[in-house]
DNA sequence: ATGAAAGCGCTAACAC
DNA sequence: GTGTTAGCGCTTTCAT
């Protein structure tokens, strides 16, 4: 059996004193209380003694705070979202909460379950990069008063906490500079479904450059690849439109997996970047800058949205406390262009 | 204020019950408590029309056992340990367990620190990729009676539950590789702290290969690379190294990130690969599939890995409370060789 | 300067 | 078939 961990009731009975007292002096409140210097001193001493660890779930469970907060993304083995974590660990942290992390794989009912299964564990807030396609579940939480706040993905329609990037504009100046290499002939990489935000965005910051270079936009040049299939239909669609007849001359893919599965493509089948075709993408990853030639692409402020996010959520969580106006924040970041060698001539 | 949600006593009340027959409904064990099938139904009702969720944080303090395990890498937002959360999570997902994920940065009173506050959070069990250099932490937890497995790294001397690959040989075999290929003056970039047991492993296996084969081992030709300086060092160690009268013609990287620092280099130089030097790397990634040339790698079975600690971590907790010896296991997974470009003459 | 008692929400032993 | 009671470990109000 697992050792009886002692618990402050045991250091009471052995100290002779009642375990409010204990309980007092271990929150670093005995001079607030008035305990006797000399009392406290014994407390602790008893405390390291039996190195005394108070019980979390029970502080918690008293208290209705468990200094948790939960992280749901799509997929924390993607490079983007498992910056995203460390970075939202790291500032977390600093403000004493503990993070519990969920992968939904584009699942929406499993989304839906695991911030149940979330709330249910009393988690003090939710940081969610959601796959939903409508607010329902958002409108419950909001109803609860439950702290959360999106990051990366919104949901049309819905007024809440969120922060990502501008993703029309990052785009569009993305493009722009391809365009302005002297590239007309763009096809874009999307995933579905297309209703996630981000994507979508793209796709119109995509279309946008376009029309305001005089490239008219053309709707076999948009191809949308399946989440769950992302290699082979990539694949598929390349093999398909870079028959010498298209004349395509540059790939935008829509984030780093697409773009991931391009530069595989090419490899094998041995076509030259920018030469044959110029490769733009949405999401730095350490990966674009180890390749031959490096990609260009749209970087996100990783920072810079974990500490926002964990700001509002912190803010949200302590407001509720104070009964205080539920207040909604929207932080839209700038993107930066990395120009690399994949789309200069 | 946070709407106070509704409790098992609201249910009890509302439908004039006791608690305790509420209870017994909703863990399903109405039929084994011999309740009415009629008072079930009305239970029931009630529990969808209020939309009742059990409070677990209440739940796990009666009943000792929070569902939470923790997983304690060096750093989430490396590929490889980001792979293995995404699987543990799989794994403990399937078993009824969420995870808490914590980063240590190789900070070893972090490290200690995070174990701590697992424990007082008391998560039912613990996963880690320990940086510590001896066992003292890990003796406490075993007199605790703390289940717990090592993953990727082990402790010299103490006996414990452990799951992880056979360093030496995976080393030792891709070396052999490297010397049939022909390459004879390989140096080999290793990373401090080298007491790590992979990395110091892996420096054994390299040494018995060299050995095996007749060459000559040259402690000229080891480099350490210090965890927080990875990039500069390796640039500045491979300056010194593949200086012409030096002869070096491979190195052999012992893990992803100092691959990834050789690969960065080659490039910005123009250093072919492998006409000028060969590379190997140890930690298979997807980017070693990408990069021109590919990059031969060790690769570790990380489902493998995940699955085995979390049976292990199951037994162990499980065994806990059933009172039954405390047995410790010890998993040495085989490695698998991925040959790509990067070692083929 | 300290303690008694109540209660957070839940489950389980034991009644009836 | 169902209810009473105790208690998991903690904090807090109110006494003294």
């Amino acid at each position: 059996m697992k050792e009886k961990k002692n618990s402050i009731n045991d250091i009471a009975n052995s100290l002779g004193v009642s375990k409010t007292l204990v309980s007092m002096v271990i929150n670093n409140r005995g001079d607030e209380y008035g305990i006797s210097k000399i009392t406290q001193k014994k407390v602790w001493k008893k405390v390291k003694e039996v190195d005394y660890k108070p019980n979390l779930m029970a502080r918690s469970l008293r208290l209705g705070k468990s200094n948790t907060i939960g992280l749901i993304v799509s997929d924390i083995s993607n490079s983007f979202y498992s910056k995203i974590a460390r970075n939202i660990e790291r500032y977390a942290e600093a403000k004493g909460y503990n993070l519990i992390i969920c992968s939904t794989d584009e699942d929406i009912p499993r989304e839906i379950r695991l911030i149940n299964m979330l709330k249910d564990r009393q988690v003090d807030g939710i940081i969610i990069s959601s796959s939903q396609k409508d607010s329902a579940e958002f409108d419950l939480l909001i109803k609860d008063k439950y702290p959360f706040v999106l990051i990366d993905r919104y949901i049309p329609g819905l007024e809440t906490n969120y922060v990502g990037v501008d993703n029309i504009k990052g785009t569009y100046d993305a493009l722009m500079h391809l365009i302005k290499q002297g590239y007309d002939k763009i096809a874009v990489f999307a995933i579905t479904p297309t209703y996630i935000t981000p994507i979508n965005d793209r796709i119109v910051g995509y279309m946008k450059a376009l029309m305001d270079s005089g490239l008219n936009y053309n709707k076999n040049l948009l191809k949308e690849i399946p989440y769950n299939n992302i290699k082979h239909a990539v694949k598929d669609e390349l093999k398909k439109l870079l028959l010498p007849k298209n004349k395509i001359n540059a790939i935008f893919a829509i984030n780093n997996s697409i773009a991931i599965s391009c530069i595989e493509y090419f490899n094998e089948m041995h076509i030259k970047i920018p030469e044959d075709v110029a490769l733009l993408s949405f999401d730095d990853i350490d990966l674009f800058k180890l390749t031959i030639p490096t990609i260009t692409s749209v970087q996100q402020p990783i920072e810079e949205i974990c500490k926002q996010a964990i700001d509002i959520l912190e803010n949200q969580i302590n407001k509720n406390n104070s009964n205080s106006k539920y207040k909604m924040q929207k932080i839209i970041l700038p993107t930066n262009l990395k120009i690399r060698r994949s789309t200069i001539v």
